[in-house]
DNA sequence: CTGAAAGCGCTTACAG
DNA sequence: CTGAAAGCGCTTACAG
């Protein structure tokens, strides 16, 4: 079918040794002497040999595959984590595929990985996909889950997250703070339970709702009305809704950080270099790329581990966060 | 490592038959006997069986697995393409792995797959990993390529696809039409080339500025300055740029298509639950993952192959698209 | 219709 | 330090 390709068996006969020497030179086993292991090095380098993946995994037992379980593609803080995944994975001797649940799971069924990552699922137990994949007893955990009874998972504290946004805006002296973002969210849980725990009001009328895209934060800041009590500053559901909601505050003759201070979630690079640098709170990628591949790399050795490993939000403070001073923007408006 | 799964060997012994039978019954192989198939499928199914897919591929030196590399995740037409090529391969008994391009090309040298499918992908014969990826002999084309010389390729002829717009349009009345995109695009070059052949003279100032996203459409026509010789209608990129276009011209006033027509390239299902069901041009999805579908295990099975394939763009009427009401717009505005 | 046997390309105790 | 041998779980001529 193909051209046939190189073999042990080939080095072998080429550098005059047997196969399975030649099998643990390439494997870089200690015991072999440093001239053969050159030798076979040279002719497998020369020959452009390619170790079959298929034949390692069969016997072996393990293919050195993790998964990456996505539910969607459309926000860039996916590529920047599965990017990141896919470099701490490799440095661990993994590879990783993506699978986007939408394209459904059969590669499962077809493809054997060590070990499953998910992304923010909503777990269903009663999903005929989990029943099959729990027999197929794959270690996995939840990434960015809140919670996972009895299985392992990252959480990402994201209500703490929303807590330091709030906290460091009233350090600044907001006290009247929105949100832009979806109710179903708990990010707008943690606004709430922030607010609370700050002694500050909660205002319905301070949450604008906005789903998840650009579109969906400008649109919910042009359709908001300010007035003499609105918020003097916004934290924003994500990245994308936080540059909407910057577009539409601008447009609105507000400037960002002096009429009125703005927050995103998620510290992905775009958001330094947004029309206002923004001032942001999210979980180091990196950080959660590393635990992500220890975790799953441990489950997959049987390695004891405990469970939830907690990510902390980090603020990154930029140039969309001024001091308040009160009833300014409203003036300018 | 893992709980040890059920062999073939286990189910030969259970149904008291040679494993080799168990092999045959469970792929199908119609000497089999009915009875027998039936009892080896009971007790595979009974004890939840799943081949090992690392031993099939090994033995029969195939993967039954497709690459489908892609350069970016944010358009929402790839979760569409992808969703599609994904569903016609396995019917042909493949299944399909997505490879995202910033996220390196490694999984390559792990996984041997059947055949690769590149998306638009900006070929570079020099590019390291396409020499690397030649000396591996797997059969592949591009999907969505103007031209790729020796090499099996499905061309989307966009030009075409513009032109078809560009046509329903003229008939409709329309003389200035512009288009927003940006210039690097083939689409642009499309578009010049129908009004010419058209008799419709080129203006640049009729192509508005838009890279690809939402907002660029949006921003786009936020920033055109509307005059007496402005088009009366527009095409847009791609569904995203059309959708935010469409937002900033209703947002200027204008009806559409009372005032302006709009046509929008790629016809994904969003387009006609846009604010204005809109009017589309662009490649049939679902042929779009056929033709690649059969292109790529024609090759894989070395059949004889004749490219390139060229898709048709088609053009779908909605309600953005209205007779041209000469300077109506502008009396409007 | 069924089975014994060879083979896919590796890894890995085990023996030397 | 190296090699012979068994084995991973299948597929596939081949013989019957």
């Amino acid at each position: 079918m193909y051209l046939r390709m190189i073999t042990i068996k080939d080095i072998a006969k080429l550098a005059g040794v047997s196969y399975s020497t030649v099998s643990k030179a390439l494997n870089g086993n200690p015991l072999i002497k440093p001239a053969t292991r050159k030798k076979v090095m040279e002719i497998a380098e020369k020959h452009n040999y390619r170790k079959n993946i298929m034949a390692t995994q069969l016997s072996s037992g393990r293919s050195h595959i993790i998964g990456f379980v996505l539910d969607e593609l459309s926000n860039p803080l996916f590529a920047n984590i599965s990017k990141n995944l896919h470099l701490e994975l490799k440095k661990r001797g993994y590879q990783m595929i993506l699978v986007v649940s939408t394209d459904g799971y059969d590669i499962f069924s077809q493809l054997r990985v060590d070990g499953c990552i998910f992304w923010d699922y909503r777990l269903d137990k009663s999903d005929p996909f989990m029943k099959d994949f729990s027999n197929l007893h794959i270690p996995w955990f939840l990434l960015g889950a809140d919670e996972n009874p009895n299985s392992p998972y990252i959480k990402i504290d994201r209500k703490e997250g929303i807590y330091k946004a709030v906290e460091h805006l009233q350090e600044l002296g907001h006290s009247r703070i929105g949100f832009i973002g979806n109710s179903q969210d708990v990010k707008v849980a943690g606004y709430k339970e922030a607010l609370a725990r700050k002694g500050l009001e909660v205002h319905e009328e301070y949450v604008l709702p906005a789903y998840s895209t650009w579109e969906d934060g400008y649109m919910a800041v042009r359709n908001y009305r300010f007035h003499q009590g609105s918020p003097t500053a916004f934290i924003g559901l994500n990245s994308m809704v936080t540059k909407g909601a910057l577009r539409a505050l601008l447009e609105a003759g507000l400037k960002v950080p002096e009429d009125i201070s703005l927050i995103g979630y998620d510290d992905l690079p775009e958001m330094q270099y947004a029309e206002v640098a923004l001032t942001t709170v999210g979980p180091p990628l990196d950080e959660l790329a590393v635990q992500a591949a220890e975790l799953i790399v441990s489950l997959i050795k049987k390695e004891t581990v405990s469970y939830p490993v907690v990510i902390q939000p980090l603020l990154h403070e930029r140039s969309s966060v001024a001091r308040c001073k009160e009833r300014t923007h409203i003036e300018n408006n």
